[in-house]
RNA sequence: GGUGCGGUAGCCAAGUGGUAAGGCCAGAGUCUGCAAAACUCUCAUUCGUCGGUUCGAUUCCGACCCGCACCUCCA
């Protein structure tokens, strides 16, 4: 079975490729920065860099954008606050975005893009949608006129018919002629930023800018727009209705939506105590891998139970795999290469690739690699595996990690270099063939205080990092 | 009320019309100068409840119970 997604639009899993067959344009919905991201954050970008790095093993090249929103409501309200510019105030939480981002392996896309550096864009877009009728206005701000869009509601099936089309209803601090009508274009208030433009001196509304920068950087039809399932109703519904009124085209072939982070089974909120950030994680002394692989490890579209024991327990299941990796590179094996060793890799391959193609099941592409790992480790014990065997394990192991990226210890400051810790590893073993334990268990006592743990294996003495 | 999702071992979590992946925890063992580390083995007659279809259902259908999300800002 080829690669296929789970498509929100149709509510079924599609197969997937590009319209061109070679280059994915998708869009993803960045963040609003105006905090700190927490980990509910973190694990829809976690969601959309797996999406990313399936869709290159798979063969495709990306074109990828991701809007930062920099300016709205809630960030106008802290800026002015604390008397800042909205970019002064903006610029700290979206560079400590991008800091969590690189931290915890999350690939740049190809466009990361400011809301407040395309406001042309969104004034041309919305007077396309005032020549084609879908607009009005009401005390100075513009209006997106559902009534206009008779497919409203086809991306988050909401069926409307019980709404009061044309009654006039009250809702926020602006006067709209229906309830579902959103507004693009909201006129200046007294002392807050705005922009002087044909369509009066304000500010942007939330919608218009993701299809406007979606469609300045990757055309009318994008292959695939991906967000947080909070999202799909009503800011992927309206960014359909504002980008298909224009072109007249598909806005988005695939949407794909993640489920939503909850702790320790109940919703993340700061009055529950259970909120946490990046750092917050980092300083209770998890690694940022840790982090990556648990939020990982659910499949996107299950709700992620985010427990300190799930912490622990992604701490452990990566050291398996570590430690897995580290004996087929030191290990001796026979110079040969066992028969039933390389069908078990192929096998093993050809089942992470299934179950990656399937909607992205990184659970069940995770239970590959175990299974894979302990009946490799089986054979290595019996003898029946060789050292092209261990090359096609690392080859596996590879593929898999251009995709969890979980392997690589983050470098920590300070401690000993590599070849210190060698050196230290070779007196004690020179040591121990002496009879010296004394000396031997001295070593062996202060690598441990720097963090090295050694172990006796039947080949000699290998090291690793905690 | 509408829409959608889910209820699988102590915890996390895949999956299938043919008799339950994987991870963590726990227990046992192997290795070892001693340890540690590592590795191996064991660990759900059972998949929310009750019916139905079927030779056979955890998997399909129906009802019910429970939990959750969205319908307003939210990844």
């Amino acid at each position: 079975m080829a690669l296929r997604f789970y498509n929100s639009l149709s509510q079924h899993l599609e197969p997937f490729s590009p319209q061109d067959g070679r280059t994915v344009r998708m869009y993803c919905c960045g963040p609003t920065v105006y905090h700190y991201a927490h980990i509910g954050n973190l694990r829809t970008f976690t969601f959309q860099d797996i999406l990313r790095r399936w869709l290159r093993s798979s063969g495709f090249a990306l074109d990828n954008v991701m809007n930062i929103t920099d300016v709205d409501d809630k960030i106008i309200r802290a800026a002015m606050g604390q008397g800042k510019t909205l970019q002064e105030y903006t610029a700290e939480y979206e560079a400590a975005f991008l800091e969590d981002m690189a931290t915890l392996r999350l690939e740049r896309p190809e466009h990361v893009v400011r809301a407040t550096e395309h406001i042309g864009e969104m004034v041309e877009l919305i007077q396309q949608l005032g020549a084609k009728g879908f607009t009005y206005e009401s005390d100075g701000s513009t209006y997106y006129r559902i009534a206009r869009f008779p497919e409203y509601g086809k991306l988050s099936h909401n069926d409307f018919g019980g709404m009061i089309a044309g009654a006039r209803v009250d809702v926020d601090e602006y006067d709209k002629d229906d309830a579902r009508d959103f507004v693009l274009w909201k006129q200046k208030k007294e002392g807050e930023p705005s922009w002087d433009t044909p369509i009066g001196d304000g500010r942007p509304g939330w919608h218009i800018e993701c299809s406007a920068m979606a469609m300045k950087y990757l055309g009318s039809t994008l292959d695939i727009h991906a967000g947080g399932i909070d999202l799909q109703f009503p800011h992927h519904e309206n960014e359909i209705a504002q980008s298909e009124a224009v072109t007249g085209k598909p806005f988005a072939r695939f949407w794909l939506h993640a489920e939503h982070l909850i702790v320790e089974g109940q919703k993340m909120s700061k009055s529950l105590g259970n909120f946490y950030t990046l750092r917050d994680l980092l300083a209770l002394g998890y690694a940022p891998e840790t982090v990556r692989y648990l939020l990982a490890s659910v499949p996107y579209r299950n709700k992620l139970n985010f427990t300190m024991e799930g912490v622990k327990a992604a701490a452990t299941a990566i050291d398996r795999l570590r430690n897995f990796e580290l004996r087929l590179r030191s290990e001796r094996f026979a110079d040969d290469k066992n028969a039933a060793a390389t069908e078990r890799a192929s096998a093993a391959t050809a089942r992470f690739r299934e179950a990656m193609d399937d909607d992205l099941n990184t659970a069940g592409a995770l239970g590959v690699m175990f299974e894979f790992l302990r009946d490799t480790n089986s054979a290595m014990d019996a003898g029946q595996f060789g050292i092209e065997n261990a090359y096609e394990g690392l080859v596996l192991l590879a593929l898999f990690d251009r995709v969890f990226d979980v392997l690589r210890p983050t470098a920590t400051a300070g401690g000993l270099s590599d070849e210190a810790v060698a050196a230290l590893v070779a007196e004690r073993v020179a040591a121990k063939k002496a009879r010296n334990f004394a000396r031997a268990d001295e070593i062996r006592a202060d690598l441990d205080t720097q963090g090295i743990v050694l172990e006796d294996t039947k080949d000699g003495t290998r090291w690793k990092r905690k």
